[in-house]
DNA sequence: TAGTGGTCTAGACCACATT
DNA sequence: ATGTGGTCTAGACCACTAG
């Protein structure tokens, strides 16, 4: 209602006003781009809070000299993001929530190596093998034909927590054993030029074996967390198929789902 | 090189050629949506292979006689989904894999449901409790404030799957325990105006205790799956918080996930 | 009735990959 | 050198929400 009002509650649309952004037009790096971080900051910063509406994306775009479908493009990629919400005849106001980015949707990324202090890794086998049924199916070369085994054991603050057996196509790459014990192997591939798109996931339990209990220090029968994983390349080909097994009582899975309409 | 070349190899550009679309103007569907649907259906059918090439955009816009933003707007939804690959300098093609569509992003949704034919939900308690202090911090309610607790047990089959208690702020909804053993909540919430966004998860094991082994018919100490979840609706507001176990020899979490770059 | 986001157009220039 | 997607502009009209 009145321009100079009620300064309890916020005045609509007042809160980025008073923000600044610094476009720079030289930058490799697209505008639209730009914005998003820029406004992506002001959010985690709490410059915006929870609830306060943007204003208009006519105004946004003048006052920043830009056209309005790059103005769009910025917010709609923090709505992708889940920091911000649309809303037709109301505007576009910052989430109501506690968890700005309680976790990315990484868990492609060994979670490990996020979770505490450096984990540690015991490369216990590093060899090509022929393909067996479920490895040949999940990779989609022919059975039999040659793939790269590996299995490896996981350990932090001196504790085991995980036992890792992965399998690749044998032309992927060359697996160093040692680069292996430094870091994980999703970063290998990365570093190999192989960036990872999407992976299939089925996470379950059951009862350790006796072997699984004298590989991760728990008693027989003890509850382990087990994942298997088909991870593809962003041409959609399977460069990896895990089978993991985790200590129930040192590892969990935590991650973040957003619902696409 | 040639035009009229060697119909062993796919000529670049041409499996799009042959495909018509049908596009309906006076339909309140938006045209990029019309579009990216066919397109996912013929990639479904198979009508478009994988590593097909869609053929350049400008082309594809003048054919269809839309704007190529407007093309490009329902490219860009199926490269989010992962059915499509982007690539400068070379062009748009089928993404290269087995996996066209394996599960939704889902599990927000109760995942039983689709397991298999349908479910039983039995209702063991649905009533306001006040809240804990877990509850309260998930649902960012005062402690000891008004909440609904709700206890569970599905089965399939006739044999039980697991047992879900989940904490809902009063204010919220109404609920039915008729409609609860007859739908899952989240259809529930839904049908009541609420649209859930996003959720945070974690997933763990454990050994069953005497008293979850005798609600799910396995031994005391069996392998159980344990999921905590926090819903928000798509304001950020925490909507729901549950606390579930299942029988590991019965279920397992299984899905998706795609990389954000 | 006014203001918002949702959709759409018809151009333009650039960066990158392939030939 | 050519062709591709990536980005950006400056408008337009519509559908929905609010007061």
């Amino acid at each position: 209602m009145a321009k100079t009002g009620d300064r309890s509650r916020a005045v609509p649309g007042s809160a980025l006003a008073l923000l600044h952004f610094a476009l720079d037009r030289t930058s490799p790096v697209p505008l639209y781009y730009q914005l998003a971080q820029q406004l992506e900051a002001a959010i985690e910063q709490g410059a915006l809070a929870p609830g306060d509406l943007l204003g208009n994306e006519i105004d946004l775009s003048t006052r920043l000299g830009l056209s309005r479908p790059t103005v769009r493009q910025a917010i709609q990629s923090l709505v992708d993001k889940g920091l911000l919400v649309r809303r037709r005849g109301v505007g576009t106001q910052v989430v109501h929530s506690q968890v700005k980015r309680p976790l990315e949707l990484s868990s492609l990324y060994d979670d490990l190596e996020a979770a505490g202090q450096g984990p540690t890794t015991r490369v216990v086998r590093n060899e090509h093998v022929p393909a067996t049924a479920d490895v040949a199916a999940a990779l989609g070369v022919p059975e039999g034909g040659d793939v790269v085994r590996l299995e490896r054991l996981r350990a932090t603050h001196g504790q085991p927590v995980a036992f890792l057996c992965n399998h690749l196509p044998a032309t992927l790459l060359d697996l160093d054993t040692e680069r292996l014990e430094s870091t994980g192997l999703y970063r290998l591939l990365r570093s190999a030029g192989i960036t990872l798109h999407s992976a299939r996931q089925t996470i379950g339990a059951r009862s350790a074996t006796a072997e699984e209990a004298g590989l991760l220090a728990e008693k027989e029968g003890a509850a382990l967390l087990t994942m298997q994983r088909t991870a593809y390349d962003d041409t959609g080909r399977p460069v990896e198929y895990g089978t993991h097994v985790y200590r129930a009582s040192r590892y969990a899975f935590d991650f973040q789902l957003l619902v696409r309409s």
